[in-house]
Formats: C-alpha cells, structure tokens, sequence
DNA sequence: ATTGATAACGCAAACGTTTTCGTGTTGAAA
DNA sequence: TTTCAACACGAAAACGTTTGCGTTATCAAT
C-alpha cells in the first residue's frame, strides 16, 4: 500500500526544498527548467495531489456547498440536490448534505457542525418544526457570522439572505383555472397546514382563482391535512381525511392537491367512493414527480421545476462567494411553474 | 457582523498563549482554575467552536464519509443515503455525496477529487458505465492508497473491499415461486443488460426457480431492457419493448421485474392491453418504493431494505476507519428481502 | 541557604500547503 | 578585480489546532 505522497516527501526525495516543489508544480519561472522537470516527472510517477484539507485551511475556503434538506426520499428534494450538484460540479465545489428530518434539534445540530470550516456557504429548506417554532435564530447567528445561505421552497422573510422559490400562488390560480375552465363547478383543496408556506400559498391561490371566477369559497371544501399523517405508515388516516372530505360534500367535481401524495391519494379514495377519474372528478397535484408520472390515470400536476431551483440556489450562492465583495441586497428568485397535463383532467 | 473566533484571538484578549488557551477549553489540569473560568468564560461568550478544518489537518481525518452514487432521484438510492446519514450522525461522520450520473468519468472525478483528503472512506455503487467498461483502476489505486472503500448494491469481485448487498438471487426465486404457487404457468422476466449484476443475479434467481419447479425457461420470455430506455423521455420505448413481449408470446400469467419502473410499465402496457391485474396477469416488482405503494393496483414486490443497506454499509465504514489495524479480511454483507404482497399477485 | 517538588504557563513542532522575502551563486559589464 | 543583475533556490510565516516538553516562580523540606 502506497500512501498519498506529500510536498515535503518529494522534497526529502529529491533533495530540494518544500518550496522548489511547491513552485516546480505550479511550473513557476523562478524555477530552472531542469529542476521543473524532475520534479514533474517525480511528482506524477507518485501521482502526486495537493491536499485538500490542507489548501482548504490555507485559503481559508473549502469549495464545498453544505445543504440541508428535510427529507432525502423525496421526489422533489432530491431532484433539487441534482441541480445543486450539476451547478457545483461545474465550478469545482463539492456537496455535503444534512438531512434535518423535518426536526428542529437536527437542523440545529446540522449547521453548526457543518458552520466551523466545514462548507463555505449554505443552501437549505427549512424544516416543519423550525417553521412551527418560528425559532431562527440558529440561522440568524450563522448569516451574522458572515456565513452566506440561501433559502429554498421553505422560506421565511424573518430570514435576511438570498431566496429561490416558485410562484407557489400562481401555480395553485392557473391549476385551478384549468379545472374551471374545464367545467368544475365545486373544487375542493387538499393542502397542508398553514404555517407550512407552500400549502398556505397555494391555498391562497385557490382562493384568488375562485374569486375572480365569481365561486363563492367553501372552508368544508379545504382539507388542511395534519403533517403526521405524511409518513408511510399513516397512509390510512390521510385516506380517512380525504374520503370524509368527499362524502361529506357530495358534489365535488375537481381537486387540487398540494403535494403528489395527497393527489394520489384523492384519486385513490374517489376511485374506491366508485367515482370516475377525470369524469366525475378531475385532479391536479403539485410536483411532477415519478408518482404523477405513473399514476393512473396520470396525474395532471403543477410541474415545480426543483432541478431549476437547485441549479438557481446553487448559482446564487457560489456568485455570492465568489464575488468577496458583500453587497448587503438580496435576492429572491421566482421559478416559474409549468402545468403537466395528463389524463386526470379532461 | 462578527466573524469566527480564534484560539489565537482569545488568546491575545486574554493576554495568555494559544496553548493555554486550547488547554483551558479541554479542561486540562495544569490550568489553574482561575485561568479556567475567565477563558471559558469569554469563549462562551463569543461561541468559539473548534474549527474543522485545522482539526482534520492535524488528525489526518476529516470524518467525513463520501458517498458516490450513479442517480439521486431514484427511491432506492436516496434510502440508502437516508440509512448512512443516520448511521453516519450517530458517529459524528458527516456524508458528502456524489453522483456520476451513471458515467465512468463523472465517477472518477468525484472519487479523485474526495480522495486527497476530503474524506475518511467511501461508500459506493458503481455506475453503469464502469460496469460496461470493466475498468475499476481508480478504485483499485485509491483503495491501494490505504482508503477505506466498502461497495453497496453494484458490486464486482475484482474489487476487493467490503461490500452490502442483498440476496438478488433468492429474492427473485421466492418471488417466482410466489407466482408459481398462485398458479401462473408462463412467467416473464423484465431485467436488465448482464453486465448489470444486480439484473444478472435475478435472472439466475428466475431460472434456478423455474428449473426447481420443473418449467422449462424460455428465451422469448426473458426480456432484456436497454439501459437507454431508463430515462424519463424514453418511457415509449420501454413500453413499446413490454408490449411485443406480451403481444408476441400469448399466455404470460405473470411478470418479475427487476425494478418498480420496469413493474409498473409492465401494467401500464398489459392494462392496455386489455389483460386484468392480476386475473390475467400477475406482477411482481423490485424495490418495495413510492411507486410500488401507490400504484394501482399496489404492486407486490421484493423489498429490499434499502435503508438497512445504507445503515450496514456506514456500519462496516466506520467500524473499519476507528479501528486502525489493516485487517486484511473483508466482509460481504448480504441483506435479506422481504416480499410485500399487494394487489398485483392473487 | 540550598534543594526539590509542584503548580501554571509558554514554546515549538506538527499537520500540508502557498507565498513573500531573502540569499547565495553565477556571469558579464565596468 | 570589482560590481551588479539575473537566476535559482531556501527559509519562514501563515492558516487553526493539539500536545509534549521546557521554563519559570513559589513554597516547603532539609
């Protein structure tokens, strides 16, 4: 086993100085021809390469983007991760990632491991229980220290940074739109929530769409689902939710729902209740997932762009490191949406 | 805005040397307690951590874990890293990821650029690519370099280290008999390309059931899928590929998939087709993922853990980094499935 | 008064780089 | 022969830690 050669091994080696290698593989002038060569030579027969930890502590930046998601399994997040990645390959930054699940303590815990010398700058999506507990001030600390973060999706104004978000509210009018413009008469909403901001825009949304198309809103036909029912094993309750949203209130022509699960699920259940998709209901979901893909019928969804928005992030936060200049404006970044039509709507 | 502090800097407020300053925050006893409380004091109060960085140069370790991936949108792979992380949190390892995006050099830049000393070890699943090309050189060097490697889902033998990886072949061959014993008689397989092992092994699963229940395996049934088909934009040509299998040999009563996508295209197209799930046609899939939960019918499948799997990869990692002595014996993990019966089988 | 122990702290090296600022050697010009 | 560039290289500091060891000062014991 060869270990990694160092400068200082080369040296030993080849009997010059720590700072003759580091200037021969750097080919400078101040170097003789002859010397440059041998080193050179030495120096990739050892395949020799700088340590990164060591340049990292020596510049004083480590090219590496820390980012902090609630939850890795996820259509969106990680579709978000791969923009993020593209754009950081590129510029030669590496990603480091935490996942919060959805908890505060490990948001917390996240960041300040990650805050001392470990990444340059952060690109993070908040987690439910921080937005529950509106407690920021771990991020405060952090942007105050001169840590540069960018928020996505999950973002809050209390936080001063750099911002990517979609028209969350635009997406919700315009499926909303479709579905009256495709005969609804009595659409229902299936969002989170409202300290969750995505769920409270989108409903917000609905509501703008159905008032400037003169349809009185109806708080029996807003299902705000309780977050636990989200995880894998409480399927049922979600299912239970919806099924007494719609026999409770017969009538129900179109559904938006805010995520691919709860869209799904609605199909689901009205398939079950023996009603016709997209006759009886038409149903439109957000996030263009593998879900909404496979669905059947498929699944007409407010397609979110999340590879963009991590691609956005991630351009945001290495202009802002590169650029050491520390222009106190910021930044928000609207991503715009794009419905998917497919065959749960006619 | 108030930077990071320094030992250096507390050290020069509190007019005593750096050392007494590191001593003092490790509550070392050749500090008097005086010089204690008054350093301790103000690092608390300035909220001194450690830096990172200086840490891992002088412990020659980063604790860090990198992990390379071949595709991060994908339900398998991201509960693997879901496993490691929390595995890795657990040890205080941090996990940086990187996705070759099923590319031979994507995989080699990202294992040359973690490997000077960004990380401690790795964990991997080797893309599709180096697979096809049989050429596992920048493996083999870093792990000739003393780094830590363990290889999870993809593995090959000429790379020795330790590897994760389920029980492909028994999982495909309960899953036949599973078929076999609802009464199916004509059974199919939709995998991949041999040089894909996990698609090779289940096959060879396939076949060893077959065999032992004495039905004669069929190459007209056994379909092998261009890996190119995979991408979201060519869903078609999977489609079109299933289709002639099921129109040109009539009589198939069930179908093994090696992944979710495969499984549910596979009822896509026998829906379409006109064929009742699972009254005409039964279908079993891998990876017990989104997809398979909320397909519909919900597809039965062979779960494969994948959480346990990133959780067991960590284990080995990290049990191999603390424990310094090169033990020169690696271990082969196997992680059981566990078939999910759903609406899809009988 | 001398010795020796102990307490409390500082020095310096080390991790692996990069970079500034010398310094010694050569050769040519004066 | 002296002087001065130019050339080729080395020493040392710096990034932020940790740690072994050396160095004081104090005080008790002889």
């Amino acid at each position: 086993m060869k270990r990694k050669i160092t400068l200082k091994q080369i040296a030993r080696e080849l009997d010059v100085s720590v700072s003759t290698v580091s200037k021969a593989l750097k080919d400078s002038d101040e170097i003789s021809d002859d010397t440059k060569q041998k080193i050179q030579a030495f120096a990739k027969l050892y395949n020799y390469k700088p340590n990164n930890i060591a340049l990292s502590l020596k510049n004083r930046k480590t090219k590496t983007i820390g980012v902090i998601i609630p939850e890795i399994v996820h259509y969106f997040f990680s579709k978000v991760i791969q923009g993020i990645e593209n754009i950081a390959l590129k510029h030669g930054y590496n990603v480091i990632i935490g996942v919060s699940n959805e908890s505060f303590d490990n948001e917390v815990i996240n960041i300040e491991t990650l805050a001392n010398g470990s990444i340059d700058g952060f690109i993070l999506s908040l987690s439910k229980e921080t937005l529950q507990k509106q407690d920021y001030h771990h991020l405060n600390e952090t942007i105050s220290q001169g840590m540069p973060v960018v928020l996505f999706d999950r973002v809050i104004d209390a936080i001063v940074c750099d911002k990517v978000i979609i028209d969350d509210i635009n997406g919700a009018k315009e499926a909303i739109e479709l579905l009256i413009s495709k005969g609804c008469k009595r659409i229902a909403i299936i969002t989170t929530e409202d300290y969750i901001s995505v769920g409270r825009l989108r409903l917000e949304g609905y509501l703008r769409a159905l008032n400037e198309n003169e349809i009185e809103s109806n708080d029996d036909l807003i299902l705000k689902v309780d977050d636990r029912y989200e995880s894998e094993d409480r399927l049922d309750l979600l299912d239970t939710a919806i099924e007494r949203l719609l026999v409770n209130n017969p009538g129900i022509d179109g559904v938006l729902a805010v995520n691919e699960l709860y869209a799904v699920s609605a199909m689901r259940v009205a398939r079950k209740l023996g009603c016709k998709i997209p006759d009886e209901i038409q149903v439109i979901g957000f996030t263009n997932g593998v879900l909404s893909r496979h669905a059947t019928p498929g699944l007409t969804t407010v397609a979110q762009n999340a590879q963009k928005i991590g691609e956005k992030a991630a351009d945001l936060l290495i202009k802002r490191l590169e650029t050491e200049q520390e222009e106190e404006s910021y930044e928000t970044s609207v991503i715009d949406t794009r419905l998917v039509i497919r065959e749960s709507t006619k």
